[in-house]
DNA sequence: TTGACTGTTGCGGATTTCGCAGAGTCGGGC
DNA sequence: GCCCGACTCTGCGAAATCCGCAACAGTCAA
């Protein structure tokens, strides 16, 4: 057994929401391990998982619950858009007056919004949108973005060809 | 019935735009709608899918894993890098001179990069970070980007806080 | 020490995954 | 027209996995 493993920092203080982002509690180094896991197959048995990590199988299972439920991690599929039939993308640089954190609620809220990020630079947003054509990245750009209040300027990189998209945090 | 989903590529006449997608493998509506079940749970059985898109259990079985090594889609956790313990991000862009294909080639063997794609626009190629900590970051734009052949200048755009971010590609 | 709490383990039953053989369709070559 | 190969779907039994539950162990506070 690996029984060695006390998970000495188990107790978390609970705060689902603040997982977010912001400040975020410390997943211990179990966990982590676990979400490494996940992140080379999200469809990985939990007892392989708990073999890798020194857990049982249940012990993996009920924490993989609570880190879906907590909102820290989703196990998903993931696609490069230009191949599920989305062939025009753009990441949008947004110049904002006002309330910044407003307008990213706002420009969030869309559905072609796939990405949103406060930054700090030439830019207070920046956004990544995901379109079926051309006419239809025009109307979310021209017409909705800068129709949000406080947006005060617009900067479109249109996509030409996704090199990298990985999702391999933590496994470093 | 579900069987008369069956023989669905012979009703299907080739949009001829498929065939921009990189020379990528074309999808009919059934794996569309596969990966949109996967997107909403990566871990859903493969029965529940079947019954949803009108496949049978083996049938989805075959066509997730062929989808799966042809690396259309890959099935992942994915987490708030903050929450994770990567506090420092930015999202960059890169001036070119020269190949522009060969220096995203070269940005995209990076572990610190996340993400890499080929833009118009004032910038030629936009990076995503992801790095532990202020001195991580610094070292990684100013000594490992800038050192690439090719690299013009860059632009940072440092992350302060991440809004959005959605895997729904399709599901809309 | 006691008691409350959280996390872990072990286990049985229901469910799912897996591998394989058979049947149907489509398209090419003769 | 006919046969053949490639491809995909289906059905099914065996093996592995998932899931819920009750009991056990460790921590912390009173």
């Amino acid at each position: 057994m690996h029984s060695g493993r006390v998970a000495s920092r188990s107790a978390e203080p609970r705060d689902p929401r603040e997982s977010r982002n912001g400040g975020g509690p410390h997943l211990d180094a179990v966990s982590l391990a676990i979400i490494e896991q996940l992140q080379e197959d999200g469809r990985r048995p939990y007892a392989a998982i708990g073999k890798a990590v020194g857990l049982s199988e249940a012990a993996v299972r009920q924490r993989v619950q609570k880190l879906l439920d907590q909102g820290v991690m989703q196990i998903v599929a993931v696609t490069d858009p230009l191949t599920v039939g989305f062939r025009r993308q753009a990441m949008v640089g947004v110049h904002v007056e006002g309330d910044v954190e407003a307008v990213a609620d706002a420009l969030g809220a869309m559905d072609e919004c796939e990405y949103v990020v406060m930054t700090a630079g030439s830019f207070d947003l920046m956004v990544e949108i995901v379109c079926e054509d051309d006419d239809h990245l025009l109307e979310v750009i021209n017409r909705r973005i800068r129709a949000v209040p406080g947006v005060r300027s617009t900067e479109s990189f249109v996509y030409l060809k996704l090199k990298k998209q990985t999702y391999m945090w933590g496994t470093r």
